[in-house]
DNA sequence: AGATATTTTGGCAGCGCTGCCAATCGAAAT
DNA sequence: ATTTCGATTGGCAGCGCTGCCAAAATATCT
């Protein structure tokens, strides 16, 4: 079993060294079309012999699936693009996709460039983040053949397909638990909203749902910035100093939710009683903090699954909801 | 400015709508060779007219380079490898790569199988976690004309090009920074490292170290599972159920840590003066505790960029060590 | 055996693009 | 005006593989 593909055996080689014509080779190597245990034996033998590796590069440029699905992803930071992806790649892999990614920064116009590189390897598929795109965008995956996958939010029209939950009904969820709670006086720490359009959809949503059941947002405390623990903390204590009597805070996310949390195990505020605290998306640290943090669970994962599948499927278009979970954890 | 791009607007048409020669659209594209500003303007107008986007599986096809650069790694939650990938994409992004990526799972067998169905596409780089491979992963990669990177651990000998840090200085730095502060009776509660082996060489590292010093490992806790913060929290649990008079804990990384400290934080345990917490990563998240972790910071963001800087240079094969920070917080 | 199905096989034309080379053009030089 | 030389340009042969089709081999049936 030697390895010499120095500049690449070819299966033309490989056909000559079996003794067989390249279609065959190709046949047996696809296991498509039929052929004799007797040959696919010599051709696999010659295959083994020369190491031989096939080029999927010309085998796309022949026929015509790249099998390949492009993931324009605003950042890997964020734990919920890299979960969508962890739970796409599992099942493309297993059908024979490869999946290919780029990071916008959360700029339309870079998404806009990265989809259009995207599509010059003529991917089976393409998955963003949410509905709000660049018009060339739109325009250009509209006119590509491939199959185009909004993930992680239902509210608006889709272009092709659709997985992920509604972020409106989300943020609606949260304000309704806390009003239930009785919180009357709430306020919310967040992250940059012009560039996570989801986190600002929920966050208006749960003002508006917050001002009909009595209780208007009491303040807000938006960090120019990322979402990130120390954000948090830094946007709690900015938001205490300046509304001392909030008696709840809604957060962003987790991530966000956690550093006000910190905040208030440092500062002797105690949760849920002097300061409730809800987040978002169900992070696994949330269930191992002294207390368990109230959160809304978004299946991150499962969109994943589900987009790959219908990719995978060829499914005609659709927009599936995949919902979330309201955990009641202990500080809210 | 119509896209009608249905079947693929070719070069060919373009060249006809352009009226102008195939080589020539070519060149204007790539912006290569010579012409004339008046050509230019004749073929950059009708390539927005048809809204052709070029194919580069044609490309490639024809010329050499794939500029594709794969990715096979572990994990997509572990943190470290997204880093990696995201101090990569940015700087592959900026020089027309594009980045693929597969996940082994910790599965050496299936790292061999993703490799080879990488290597299909011709990537101009493979990028792999760590020095230990199976057998034919190793022959495979020597034998395509790819570049290969390993990152996250220069412990070992290094097929082309590597970039990291010692994963063993790691674990005695780590252990002679317990002694420094006067530890004697140390434990370690890690995760599963059979699949980890950058985990267990800075564990292995550790003991030696500490037994030089006179202070031999106390107990150790080993979770059959992936490194997380719920893992870390029962993991301590269970270590000081068994020895209750560890003064310090060497955890496998800081998620771990973190789970124990929320473990003390919850069970009235005072750190560093009852237990000393030392992680491993230098997760943002440590910052942001009520009590600053001590860890060791990896440069996993910058690792990645220097891996993607020098194969867009095309560097000759040698092995980069970045190193890594001893972090003093206040937890050990 | 002869004829008719059926399975297996090889040849070859592309897929869309790039690289090479020769042809053409234009401007400077004689 | 003629020659020279570099800047532009177009034609076309592949890149390595798949898909189509006809030929060859084998099996099945009168």
């Amino acid at each position: 079993m030697e390895f010499k593909q120095q500049e690449g055996v070819t299966l033309a080689e490989v056909a000559k060294a079996a003794g067989v014509g390249e279609s065959t080779v190709s046949r047996v190597l696809r296991n498509h079309g039929s052929f004799t245990t007797k040959t696919r034996d010599r051709v696999l033998a010659a295959v083994q012999h020369l190491g031989y590796v096939p080029n999927r590069i010309a085998g796309t440029l022949a026929s015509a699936g790249s099998r390949l699905v492009a993931f324009v992803i605003p950042s890997l930071s964020n734990i919920v693009f890299t979960d969508v992806l962890r739970g796409a790649s599992a099942t493309l892999e297993d059908h024979g996709y490869q999946a290919v990614f780029a990071v916008t920064d959360y700029d339309p116009e870079k998404e806009e460039a990265l989809v259009a590189s995207m599509l010059a390897w003529r991917p089976t598929a393409v998955m963003l983040a949410g509905y709000e795109h660049a018009d060339g965008t739109v325009k250009m995956l509209r006119a590509a053949k491939c199959r185009v996958v909004e993930v992680l939010d239902i509210d608006g029209v889709a272009l092709d397909l659709a997985v992920g939950f509604s972020n409106h009904a989300a943020g609606r969820e949260s304000a309704n638990f806390m009003l239930q709670r009785g919180y009357r006086r709430i306020g919310y720490v967040g992250h940059d909203l012009n560039r996570d359009t989801r986190a600002s959809k929920r966050f208006a949503s749960f003002c508006e749902t917050l001002g009909a059941g009595g209780a208007p947002l009491a303040d807000r405390q938006i960090h120019p910035g990322p979402s990130s623990v120390e954000n948090g903390r830094i946007g709690l204590e900015q938001l205490l100093a300046r509304t001392p009597d909030v008696d709840a805070v809604y957060f962003s996310n987790d991530d966000m939710a956690l550093g006000g949390y910190f905040h208030c195990l440092s500062h002797g505020i105690m949760v849920p009683d002097d300061l409730a605290i809800l987040g978002y998306n169900g992070l696994d640290i949330g269930r191992a903090t002294p207390q368990r943090l109230s959160t809304l669970l978004t299946p991150r994962v499962t969109i994943g699954q589900v987009a790959a599948q219908l990719v995978v499927d060829d499914a005609p278009s659709q927009v599936i909801d995949l919902g979330f979970e309201l955990i009641e954890g202990e500080t809210a």
